[in-house]
DNA sequence: TGTACATCAGTGAACGCGCGTTCACTGATGTAC
DNA sequence: TGTACATCAGTGAACGCGCGTTCACTGATGTAC
């Protein structure tokens, strides 16, 4: 990668970029401050003009991640057909999402793991970006339209985002790098359908369950 | 730490504990050979003796993780009261499982991160190793009492793992790095139980729901 | 019961690695007059 | 329009760090005769 002028130009988005590709390629150990320099053709130095350090440039990946994952969401979602019905169309909406979960997961891992891995940034700050995302937005709605729809109790409406967040995570963490990284393609895609449906019964199935 | 004599004697357990140590206060980050040997009092050589290299010494000390988790969760299990019902016992210990999976994992977040951490080793071997656990075997066994006592669907039951395994991994992940790690501590053990109850809902409520 | 000797379990110095970061610098840009 | 000069965006060498690992070694142990 070269230039023709002294000055870049555009050094901060380009190391972002950098930075970007090599999470992509290899999580967020692979993202490295030296090496995105020098895929920008650029010496280490450089960065330190538009970035405090290190922790700046993970950050900035971190967020980018984070905004692709809810991109896909948003794209897996819109390329499914609406229902007529309000609240079975609720239903597709929230499968539609953890299914786009996971299948983003399992086609970028190394963005995935970069945008729910370990930073320096207090939990606060963390937890509050992710919560204003609209990936996190688009589940709020949906689950308020179920209850709307009278498909989720009250008394589980509190749960809802967690459970179906939690669930989500949990399978695609297993497949990347716990011990669900086995399963061969084909089984996975139906493993995936499985755990939706499991998540969607247990928010939208009646609140007392017999003999209980 | 000191020794007596010139030979240790049992130095590759001690350098298994004095790591596993190290990833109880620091995550797999922080299991280093030379750190794990000066805490025994031994050069870092000597761990040579006893292990083949540093991926030797990590795998050693994610299966002892893994078996913590294990052992903890039996012991939370056998810690409640059975019921006379069975399909309501299953339940319960179904959700005794879950419970003490997320209780280890906020109780011991350092070992929890090393049992799931990346290694080198083939997926296959990890897999295959986890499968095979302890507290794998006690949640399909729940499963399969479930459907014994007829509150499992068999059109579920293939997921029944998966999924409150996902679960209940997804919410541990989230609390500990993730966007719930800002959630104080008193809201924490209700959001899990109210997580667990979501997800034995959705295993073991009706196959069909109305309007479906 | 001693003694030679193979074997085993440790030592300590050193290597190479790649990282993030600092330093003093230089080339390019743009603004004041 | 030209020129001095401040400012900005790069450079390249160097530092310190701690790691895993290798090497040639030495002290302790146990076994054969």
């Amino acid at each position: 990668m070269k230039r023709n002028s002294y000055h870049h130009g555009d050094l901060a988005n380009a190391l972002t970029g950098a930075a970007i590709d090599l999470a992509r390629r290899g999580g967020p150990e692979a993202v490295v401050l030296r090496e995105a320099a020098r895929k920008v053709g650029v010496s280490a130095t450089a960065a330190y003009r538009h970035f405090a350090g290190y922790g700046d440039l993970i950050h900035a990946v971190k967020e980018a991640a984070q905004a692709k994952l809810a991109d896909s969401m948003a794209t897996e979602l819109a390329a499914t057909d609406p229902l007529p019905d309000p609240a079975a169309d609720a239903e597709r909406r929230l499968g539609a999402l953890g299914r786009a979960y996971v299948h983003f997961a399992l086609a970028e891992p190394g963005l995935f793991r970069t945008a729910f891995c370990r930073s320096d940034k207090s939990h606060e700050e963390a937890s509050a970006a992710m919560l204003e995302s609209p990936a996190f937005r688009m589940l709020t709605e949906t689950l308020d339209d179920l209850v709307a729809a009278g498909r989720l109790s009250l008394a589980r409406r509190p749960f809802g985002e967690t459970t179906a967040w939690a669930t989500m995570h949990g399978l695609a963490m297993l497949l990347l790098d716990g011990p669900l990284a086995a399963v061969p393609e084909p089984e996975r895609l139906g493993l995936v359908d499985g755990v939706v449906d499991t998540v969607i019964n247990g928010l939208c199935g009646p609140a007392d369950r017999p003999g209980r």
